[in-house]
RNA sequence: CGCGGGGUGGAGCAGCUUGGUAGCUCGUCGGGCUCAUAACCCGAAGGUCGUAGGUUCAAAUCCUGCCCCCGCAA
C-alpha cells in the first residue's frame, strides 16, 4: 500500500464488458480510478419498450458520454472479433453481468486475463439472477464475488468476497442497489491486488454450488398452493422486476401486479386462493400456509396502489370469498 | 409508424357514446355525539376537467397537434 501511495504506480489497460445497470456503475467506479479504460463491450442494441425503439444499455449510455470505444459483438465464435479483442492489447478485461458466455481464446486474451464481478458468495447462485434468488430462498446473507473468469459458467477461483445481510424487508431492488454499492470498491481492491500480485485465489468447492436461473414472467405468478412465507419473498425477489402478479376472475384480460405484500402465519377458515379478508393492511389471502397480505396492487394500465386506495375507485373489485386463480402448470 | 389503457378539487374513481347546472368513496378543516371505535351526525374549504388550437350560441364531453403516466410485447 505505501507503495501506492508514494510512487504511484500507472493503472492497468482495462476492456470492460457489461450490460445492465449493475455493470455502468462497476465502469463508472473505474471512471475514477487510475485505471485507463480502453474499450467497452456491451450487448448489442435491441427494440425495447413501447413503440420497438432500439435502445441501448446502461453500460454504452454511460461509454458513450466519455467518449469510449464501444463494441457490441453478438458473440465472440468469429475470428474477426476474437482479433479486434487481442489487437486492443489489454492487460486485463473486466465483466460484470455482460450476459455473454467468453470462449477461452477471449479469457486469455487480455494479458492478465479476464476477471468477474458476481453479485453474489460463490459457489452459491452461480448464473444469471443471483440477486434475486437469494431473496427467493429466504438467504440471510448474500454478497459479491470478485473472481478470476475460467471457461465454466461462474466457476473460476474467487479473489475477494464481500459479505452483505439480506434484510426481510429487501426486493430484489434494494438488494440489489446495495450490493452495487460492495461490489465497485471490491472491484478495485482486486485490481490493485493483480498488480502487486497479491492475489490469492481460491477454488470454489463445486459440491456446495447452485444455480440461479434468469427470473421469468411466467413463474412471477402467485401460486397459493405455497406458503405465506414463500410467497412474501418471491414478491420481494420480483420487485421491480419481473413482478409478481395474481389474475382475478373479474379481470377480462392483463394481471394485477403485487408489488407489496406480507406473510402471517394466522389460520383462514377459507379455501386455498381465497380472500378472507379485507382490512386497512390490504387483501388477506389464505394460502397452502398461513395468509398471505396483499398490500399494493397495481391494475393494468394503471398505478400501483395500497388496496385502500384502488378500493377506493373500484370498490367490487374484491370481495370477502373471492377465489383467485392459479397458474395454469 | 408493434398493440393497448389513462391524465377530472390532496388520493382513487364516475361523468365523455346521446355537448348545456362538477358527481362518488376518502382525506383535510370546523362543530356535535360517544367509555370507546378505520364509528356516527352536521357543516366548510378546495377543481384553469394535462396542454395548445378548432367546431359550436354553448366543450370535461366532438375534432386536431403536443406533453406526461402506465399495461402487453420485446
Amino acid at each position: 500500500m505505501t507503495q501506492l501511495q508514494n510512487q504511484p504506480i500507472s493503472g492497468l489497460r482495462i476492456i470492460f464488458a457489461g450490460t445492465p445497470e449493475f455493470a455502468a456503475a462497476h465502469l463508472r467506479a473505474l471512471l475514477d480510478s487510475r485505471h485507463q479504460i480502453i474499450a467497452v463491450y456491451t450487448q448489442p442494441d435491441r427494440p425495447a419498450g413501447r413503440g420497438k425503439k432500439l435502445h441501448a444499455s446502461p453500460v454504452k449510455e454511460l461509454a458513450l458520454t466519455h467518449d469510449f470505444a464501444v463494441y457490441q459483438p453478438l458473440n465472440f465464435k468469429s475470428e474477426e472479433t476474437q482479433r479486434e479483442l487481442a489487437a486492443l492489447d489489454a492487460d486485463l478485461m473486466v465483466v460484470v453481468a455482460y450476459g455473454l458466455i467468453l470462449p477461452k481464446v477471449i479469457l486469455d486474451s487480455p494479458r492478465l486475463g479476464c476477471i468477474n464481478v458476481h453479485a453474489s458468495i460463490l459457489p452459491r447462485w452461480r448464473g444469471a439472477a443471483p440477486i434475486q434468488r437469494a431473496i427467493e430462498a429466504g438467504d440471510l446473507e448474500t454478497g459479491v464475488t470478485i473472481m478470476q473468469m475460467d471457461v465454466g459458467l461462474d466457476t473460476g477461483n474467487m479473489l475477494i468476497k464481500v459479505n452483505c445481510p439480506i434484510l426481510n424487508t429487501d426486493t430484489g431492488g434494494s438488494l440489489h442497489d446495495r450490493l452495487l454499492t460492495l461490489g465497485a470498491p471490491a472491484l478495485l481492491d482486486a485490481l490493485d491486488q493483480i498488480q502487486m500480485g497479491t492475489v490469492h485465489p481460491e477454488k470454489q468447492v463445486d459440491s456446495q454450488s447452485n444455480y440461479a436461473p434468469k427470473l421469468t414472467k411466467e413463474e412471477a405468478a402467485l401460486n397459493w398452493n405455497l406458503s405465506a412465507i414463500e410467497l412474501e419473498r418471491k414478491v420481494r425477489a420480483f420487485n421491480p422486476f419481473p413482478v409478481a402478479y395474481l389474475k382475478s376472475q373479474g379481470l377480462v384480460d392483463g394481471h394485477i401486479r403485487v408489488w407489496a405484500a406480507s406473510a402471517t402465519v394466522t389460520f383462514a377458515p377459507a379455501a386455498v386462493g381465497s380472500i378472507s379478508q379485507i382490512t386497512n393492511e390490504g387483501l388477506w389471502v389464505a394460502c397452502k400456509e398461513g395468509q398471505l397480505i396483499l398490500e399494493v396492487l397495481q391494475l393494468p394500465g394503471k398505478k400501483a396502489l395500497s388496496v385502500t386506495e384502488l378500493l377506493r375507485g373500484h370498490p367490487n373489485l374484491f370481495k370477502v370469498g373471492d377465489l383467485l386463480e392459479l397458474p395454469e402448470c
